[in-house]
DNA sequence: TTGAAAGCGCTAACAG
DNA sequence: CTGTTAGCGCTTTCAA
């Protein structure tokens, strides 16, 4: 990358004037056209980007603290607006001055972001996958670092207990009588996943409830196809976990298509891992085990702060509750008459 | 701020043996524990942080650039993501080295957010509210700027044409038949949302097509309570604009509830902002203007390519075009038992 | 109208 | 084990 005074060089004049013609004082300075253009010139020659380290360095701005929340930038993007409010409700609660910023990256290349790392005072790492975790455990790390929703004995991390994501569904169906379950999980991308689905495997199995499972991709569509499949087994089952939202939404539509009803003749459960309105408002509204992001974005902040403090030492879990909200699509408490007509 | 000197001072060491210290280094160049609690104590009584920007000049790592992306950390935090996905998409056709960072940012304040444009070497502003532009247009800018979505006769600038926003579900209604439309609308948050609105209200007077304006919260609740009080109208609507994916979704749950027949009594157009999933799962998918983000996000980071490049110079705006999607809430081209179905 | 020089806060090489 | 020192790239006086 060619520094200023490279531009200087090949512009014939001092550093100090191509830093006044670039930042657009040439009037001000009164530097006169032939040599501003020769600086643009020899700017654009050499393909100048200003170092923006040195230009905070010397500008010397605002002293407020910068967090930095690293996230997939796949299929779990729109999780991140969950996420981003429980963290924005953090740092307003802290009442200091912190400023977010959002890196996306691509899963198992969180190694090629770390640049970012060093430009932020705190971080937090979200969606990591096993190979990125790899990376991490064997980096050393200049800033307070917290991991979202994974485990790990070098880091701080927050979590949910993903045996319980997995268990809550298996006891409330069998609770409910049902004994043929569907089960429609997406490719797992960290250990965790397996944990909910082996769960719930495990506590159906217990229950007396036959569990066929259909591996699909995470999105309505994926969903919409297992929902499909799930249409032309005999015989067909009588309730349905789904480990996301988007896939219970497109099974559900597929569902309803083929003539099934929610939830008389077809209950769903859902990992709750999308917006609450999308549960709410889907054609029959989302039963769900609900999974806090908001509270665990606020835990990993404070986490954070606590690390800063010198209260915490790394590795330090916190691990939150999750809870199962009943709506129409299963056991909704509700008016089974709203369901029906919305049918 | 306190630095890395005032710590060495307050500790009686130098200052390289605090940058060790708190660099996590103290094992390998056999720092004393004494040294290190010294140094640790001094760094939390002064409540030390990092200035990250002078690390981050020293450390000089990779060379490759920041874009900054500023969005607005409201209700329209979930937009967020598509626009992401476009940019990510042009920068891979670049084949160029650019890191991302979002920086979201309340409403009305965005000056206070300033700092990190600092820290980029390109920046794209969306969602900026007319304070914000205010603001905006009064400011010279160290970094190539682009504004999403809005008009300025100072920055280069990505648009859609919003007259055609409004016209084009005007104009469907029209031919279709329709004499009595519903336009449920959440507050302007920009005057582009004025123009669809009153290009909508234009375009069907012209057509002869009575309106009636709900004015609601950019939300499935508030579209559900839009929907709810449609209801209530006599003679009620045959047809519904929505400006939002949001509110379309929940208003068509409030009608469906209270046995309205979508399409049959009802159809249904939206401003298609949400993701394209949102839309095709909706319980009758939704007919929409396209609202192309992604395309426009691209154009965002093409923009400030050229003006890197000195291809272009501010104020140069783009316009891309919208286009209807016809799904089965509107003229459904598909079999209308399949959406009857889905009641 | 332009250049020389100081210095932002930090890290790392090297010297003690 | 610890301190001295150079310098990252930039902006901004101040002097010429």
């Amino acid at each position: 990358m060619p520094t200023i005074r490279e531009i200087a060089k090949e512009a014939g004049v001092s550093s100090s004037t191509v830093s006044i013609v670039l930042n657009g004082k040439s009037e001000e300075r009164k530097i006169p056209q032939i040599t501003q253009k020769k600086i643009m010139d020899a700017a654009r020659k050499l393909n100048y980007h200003p170092n923006v380290a040195a230009r905070r360095l010397r500008i010397q701005p605002s002293d407020n603290l910068i967090i930095a929340v690293f996230w997939a930038s796949d299929f779990r993007a729109p999780m991140m607006v969950r996420f981003l409010q429980g963290l924005q409700q953090a740092i307003l609660k802290s009442k200091k001055n912190w400023e977010v910023i959002i890196h996306p990256y691509q899963n198992n290349k969180l190694n090629e972001s770390m640049q970012a790392l060093e430009m932020c005072n705190a971080a937090v790492i979200c969606n990591a996958s096993i190979q990125d975790m790899r990376f991490l455990e064997h980096r050393s790390f200049p800033v307070p670092t917290v991991l979202y929703n994974r485990h790990s004995d070098k880091f701080c991390t927050v979590n949910v207990d993903d045996n319980l994501l997995g268990a809550i569904p298996a006891k409330v169906f069998a609770d409910r009588g049902h004994k043929n379950a569907g089960l429609v999980v997406s490719k797992s991308v960290f250990p965790g996943m397996d944990v909910r689905v082996s769960s719930f495997l495990l506590h159906a199995e217990k229950a007396g409830i036959a569990v066929r499972q259909i591996n699909q991709e995470n999105s309505m569509e994926g969903g919409y196809r297992g929902g499909e499949s799930l249409c032309t087994w005999n015989p067909m089952p009588d309730c349905l976990f789904c480990t996301s939202d988007m896939m219970a939404i497109g099974a559900m539509k597929a569902l309803l298509r083929a003539g099934v009803r929610i939830p008389e003749e077809m209950e769903i459960i859902s990992v709750g891992n999308g917006e609450r309105e999308l549960e709410e408002y889907a054609c029959v509204s989302l039963s769900v085990v609900h999974l806090p992001m908001e509270k665990m974005a606020e835990a990993c902040f404070e986490l954070v702060l606590d690390l800063m403090a010198g209260k915490v030492e790394p590795p330090y879990s916190v691990e939150l509750p999750v809870k199962y909200i009943t709506r129409d699509s299963c056991g909704g408490s509700a008016d089974q008459e709203d369901a029906a007509e919305n049918r």
